[in-house]
DNA sequence: CCCTTGACTATCT
DNA sequence: GAGATAGCCAAGG
């Protein structure tokens, strides 16, 4: 089957617009769910070429980074829509949802890791 | 064709 | 843990 890029957009789309609000997922995870693993570096122009709203802000680096410059203005535009949905950042980094246990006081009441 | 470029990832040093 | 390296794959020059 040739690659088409309706289908593959529409499979992106798809799988984006589904992401919950407050859940994060990384472009690999949205490629791979969508139905074309080891398209990662595509789900970006995909997302790119979106006319209708989509969740594009839900989808960050599988390190939970931003994939976009740090200071950039589509890094505070996204980080500020994330930080809207309850989505909190330690180091820059979207801190994974059920990772409370793993986290020292500290943390937790300050968002700040121990080991600085 | 060959080469470069990414909103990428995994695996070394 | 920060770099370097090597895969990855479609687009565009």
């Amino acid at each position: 089957m040739p690659y088409s890029q309706v289908k593959f957009d529409a499979a992106i789309w798809e799988t984006v617009s589904n992401i919950k609000s407050g859940r994060v997922m990384s472009y690999g995870q949205v490629a791979r769910i969508a139905g074309y693993p080891r398209h990662a570096r595509m789900v970006s122009k995909a997302m790119g070429r979106c006319q209708t709203a989509l969740p594009w802000y839900r989808v960050i680096r599988s390190n939970f980074t931003l994939a976009f410059k740090e200071g950039s203005n589509a890094y505070i535009k996204q980080r500020q829509l994330l930080e809207k949905e309850g989505v909190r950042f330690v180091n820059g980094k979207v801190v994974p949802l059920d990772s409370d246990a793993n986290k020292d006081l500290d943390e937790l009441l300050w968002g700040v890791p121990d080991h600085l």
